[in-house]
DNA sequence: ACAAAAAATTAGGTATGCCTAAAATATTAA
DNA sequence: TTAATATTTTAGGCATACCTAATTTTTTGT
């Protein structure tokens, strides 16, 4: 039963539960998408990973697929090998925040559980990935988290930025300019409607800044009361 | 022509660069062999890899293999990467010397130049890996060494262990109990001719130890006038 | 409700990297 | 030297994971 899974059907698996998030079923063109081939060959794959068993995916078709509880274990294994490795890379080889994930999405197919526990062991078990994200525990529990997108925050809302989109480096360089790392607060001064701007205030450096809608919308914060 | 090789192909590339220790060419079976696949399947990929643009290998039907130039600094590139790792596993993440093996022939086709040179940077730039293999240096000279097989020593001889081979992790731990590491020094107090058993005796702490042929093939030693 | 548009699926194809069985070539030993 | 043995190669297949083109199904707009 315990196959390896292919780095292709890792991917899969991660991107499907990365598409998840508030959704109830993953459309085969929402996957295509993301990973840059064909519908077709979507289509092709998940059909074969509902086929498997166990199966790792539920699919109907012409309705998405969902992942089971095995596809679900599968997919929090592999997020966390990636934002272990991220942190790994960080802190102990000193690659930037910009640079850590596409070196992590090679690596994160390839490390025995041995190698995870041992850097879980000298980054001292972290709970939170380089960019802010949540990191699945050992027995693939993700800690649920009460954090919303920047996007939808309105005046005199005050927040802390949670966790940021880690897979564009240079957005990443730029969020660093810019001091939008995860623990900062702000409150928000105003929103424009029509462009969906967001003016936003760090409280520690009394610095202000607009951000458009493709920059909020890849910053999760909390809203602080 | 600067196309990514698969895990395949630098496989076959090092094995390659492995048994051509001596020997001019390489027949396909010896490859089956330590690769555990079917001699048909090498001759194909042989012929595939020589067929490339640069060739990686320069094949004559019937009459083995031998690395190109190319194939050569692929091979060595992948060697580095192995035997840094190796070190990198020991020294940063407390893996034991039995078990840096597996892992390695697993990072080392995914890690980028970035990690490799971080790794080295991290390490010192070691000349010798976990077991005393030489290093590849960064522009992929392999340094050449004057060592010779343990199995050929004769009484009254003295040596210095240079290499021990890294594949077979209760071997290694054997080795490891018995002291017998890189940089250890002995004298060959006596052979037998008929088993080729080799009493030896460790010099710095006074311990005799008598090695069978298998044990003593797989040690490699500098020679002490 | 129904035609047009969009999305998903099927069908058929490719490259990689392995397999077994059969054929060809080399080597060895009488 | 020639027959037996061992090695290598060819031929034909399979699974994975992708592709394009054609078809089917679903959704959308009027």
């Amino acid at each position: 039963m315990e196959r390896r899974l292919s780095d292709a059907v890792e991917d899969y698996l991660k991107i499907i539960y990365h598409l998840s998030r508030g959704e109830d079923r993953v459309s085969t063109g929402q996957i295509a998408e993301e990973l840059a081939i064909s519908p077709a060959s979507v289509t092709d794959m998940v059909q074969r990973l509902a086929a498997e068993n166990p199966p790792l995916l539920d699919y109907k078709k012409h309705q998405g697929v969902a992942l089971t509880e095995v596809g679900m274990k599968a997919a929090l294994e592999t997020i966390r090998h990636h934002r272990l490795l991220e942190l790994f890379l960080h802190e102990v080889l000193g690659f930037s925040w910009d640079q850590v994930h596409d070196e992590a999405e090679r690596l994160e197919h390839v490390i025995s559980e041995e190698f995870e526990e041992r850097v879980a062991a000298v980054l001292g078990d972290p709970q939170r990935g380089l960019h802010g994200e949540p990191i699945p525990s050992r027995n693939l529990e993700m800690p649920d988290q009460d954090c919303c997108n920047l996007l939808d925050l309105r005046p005199n809302q005050q927040g802390k930025i949670q966790e940021v989109s880690d897979n564009d480096p240079g957005f990443l360089r730029y969020l660093g300019s810019q001091g939008l790392v995860p623990g900062v607060e702000f409150e928000v001064v105003d929103y424009s409607p029509y462009d969906d701007n967001l003016h936003i205030r760090i409280l520690e450096r009394n610095v202000d800044l607009v951000l458009g809608a493709s920059v909020t919308s890849q910053i999760q914060v909390k809203v602080l009361e």
